[in-house]
DNA sequence: AGCCTGACCTAGG
DNA sequence: TCCTAGGCCAGGC
Protein backbone atom coordinates (compact mmCIF):
# COMPACT_ATOMS: atom_id res chain seq x y z
CA UNK A 1 0.00 0.00 0.00
CA UNK A 2 1.53 3.77 -1.19
CA UNK A 3 1.89 6.11 1.42
CA UNK A 4 -0.10 9.39 1.66
CA UNK A 5 1.04 12.39 -0.02
CA UNK A 6 2.08 14.09 3.27
CA UNK A 7 3.30 11.16 4.63
CA UNK A 8 6.50 13.45 5.46
CA UNK A 9 4.59 15.53 8.12
CA UNK A 10 2.91 12.81 9.70
CA UNK A 11 6.45 10.69 10.40
CA UNK A 12 7.80 14.08 12.07
CA UNK A 13 4.41 14.36 13.91
CA UNK A 14 4.56 11.18 15.21
CA UNK A 15 7.96 11.16 16.20
CA UNK A 16 7.70 14.79 17.77
CA UNK A 17 5.28 12.49 20.23
CA UNK A 18 7.38 9.95 21.63
CA UNK A 19 7.91 10.80 25.46
CA UNK A 20 10.78 11.17 27.09
CA UNK A 21 13.07 8.13 27.94
CA UNK A 22 11.24 5.78 25.89
CA UNK A 23 12.46 4.23 21.79
CA UNK A 24 10.48 3.50 18.96
CA UNK A 25 11.41 1.91 15.55
CA UNK A 26 11.26 2.51 12.08
CA UNK A 27 8.98 -0.56 11.42
CA UNK A 28 6.51 0.81 14.26
CA UNK A 29 6.28 3.96 12.56
CA UNK A 30 5.69 2.58 9.42
CA UNK A 31 3.02 0.61 10.03
CA UNK A 32 1.47 3.73 11.92
CA UNK A 33 1.23 6.02 8.90
CA UNK A 34 -0.33 2.62 7.14
CA UNK A 35 2.80 1.04 5.40
CA UNK A 36 4.10 -1.85 7.08
CA UNK A 37 7.23 -1.99 4.51
CA UNK A 38 8.16 1.87 4.62
CA UNK A 39 10.26 1.52 6.96
CA UNK A 40 13.43 2.61 4.71
CA UNK A 41 11.81 5.63 3.57
CA UNK A 42 10.99 6.50 7.50
CA UNK A 43 14.93 6.14 7.67
CA UNK A 44 15.26 8.81 4.98
CA UNK A 45 13.11 11.05 6.16
CA UNK A 46 14.78 11.02 9.81
CA UNK A 47 17.72 11.58 7.94
CA UNK A 48 16.18 15.25 6.92
CA UNK A 49 14.58 16.15 10.25
CA UNK A 50 17.68 18.26 11.02
CA UNK A 51 16.15 21.02 8.37
CA UNK A 52 12.78 21.08 9.96
CA UNK A 53 12.08 24.43 11.89
CA UNK A 54 10.57 22.48 14.82
CA UNK A 55 12.98 20.32 16.75
CA UNK A 56 12.26 16.66 15.92
CA UNK A 57 13.41 14.04 18.83
CA UNK A 58 14.72 11.54 16.17
CA UNK A 59 17.24 10.01 18.50
CA UNK A 60 14.28 7.89 19.88
CA UNK A 61 14.16 6.76 16.94
CA UNK A 62 16.09 2.94 16.97
CA UNK A 63 16.02 -0.42 14.24
CA UNK A 64 13.81 -3.31 15.39
CA UNK A 65 16.42 -4.45 17.66
CA UNK A 66 17.02 -1.38 20.00
CA UNK A 67 19.86 -0.82 17.27
CA UNK A 68 21.16 2.82 17.28
CA UNK A 69 21.69 2.34 13.68
CA UNK A 70 21.45 6.19 12.67
CA UNK A 71 24.18 7.28 15.11
CA UNK A 72 26.39 7.99 12.17
CA UNK A 73 24.28 11.11 11.18
CA UNK A 74 23.94 13.14 14.70
CA UNK A 75 27.67 14.97 13.94
CA UNK A 76 29.22 13.35 16.35
CA UNK A 77 29.51 9.69 17.07
CA UNK A 78 27.99 8.94 20.39
CA UNK A 79 25.92 12.11 20.37
CA UNK A 80 22.76 9.96 20.00
CA UNK A 81 23.66 7.43 23.19
CA UNK A 82 24.43 10.61 24.83
CA UNK A 83 20.66 12.03 24.08
CA UNK A 84 19.15 8.79 25.27
CA UNK A 85 21.53 8.36 28.09
CA UNK A 86 20.44 11.83 29.51
CA UNK A 87 16.61 10.47 29.19
CA UNK A 88 17.46 7.83 31.24
CA UNK A 89 18.12 5.14 28.94
CA UNK A 90 20.90 2.63 29.23
CA UNK A 91 22.99 1.31 26.32
CA UNK A 92 25.49 -1.15 25.15
CA UNK A 93 27.40 -1.86 21.77
CA UNK A 94 25.10 0.81 20.29
CA UNK A 95 22.00 -1.40 22.11
CA UNK A 96 19.34 -0.20 23.77
CA UNK A 97 18.68 -2.08 27.36
CA UNK A 98 15.31 -3.39 28.43
CA UNK A 99 14.01 -2.47 25.10
CA UNK A 100 10.77 -4.05 25.21
CA UNK A 101 10.04 -2.48 27.85
CA UNK A 102 11.17 1.17 26.89
CA UNK A 103 8.86 0.69 23.04
CA UNK A 104 6.59 3.27 22.55
CA UNK A 105 4.09 1.73 19.76
CA UNK A 106 2.85 4.73 18.24
CA UNK A 107 -0.32 2.36 16.73
CA UNK A 108 -1.16 1.78 20.31
CA UNK A 109 -0.10 5.17 21.89
CA UNK A 110 -1.87 7.05 19.42
CA UNK A 111 -4.90 5.32 18.75
CA UNK A 112 -4.24 4.94 14.91
C1' DA B 1 16.90 8.10 -18.60
C1' DG B 2 17.95 4.36 -15.84
C1' DC B 3 20.58 2.31 -11.94
C1' DC B 4 22.18 2.36 -7.29
C1' DT B 5 21.83 3.40 -2.55
C1' DG B 6 20.03 4.30 2.10
C1' DA B 7 18.74 5.92 9.86
C1' DC B 8 14.67 -0.91 7.55
C1' DC B 9 11.28 -4.55 7.69
C1' DT B 10 8.01 -8.16 6.29
C1' DA B 11 6.35 -11.89 3.36
C1' DG B 12 6.95 -16.23 1.42
C1' DG B 13 9.41 -20.39 0.41
C1' DT C 1 13.35 -21.41 11.82
C1' DC C 2 16.43 -19.59 8.51
C1' DC C 3 17.12 -17.16 4.16
C1' DT C 4 16.02 -14.51 0.04
C1' DA C 5 13.60 -11.21 -2.42
C1' DG C 6 11.10 -7.34 -2.63
C1' DG C 7 8.96 -3.09 -1.26
C1' DC C 8 8.83 1.86 -0.31
C1' DC C 9 10.53 7.11 -1.80
C1' DA C 10 13.97 10.48 -3.06
C1' DG C 11 18.54 11.90 -4.62
C1' DG C 12 23.06 11.24 -6.63
C1' DC C 13 25.54 9.82 -10.53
Amino acid sequence: MPLEDNYVQTIYDIVAHIPEGRVTTYGHIARAIGSTRASRVVGWTLNKSHTQATHIPAHRVVNRVGILTGRHHFGTENEMQKRLEAEGISIKDHQVQNFDNLLWDPVVELAL
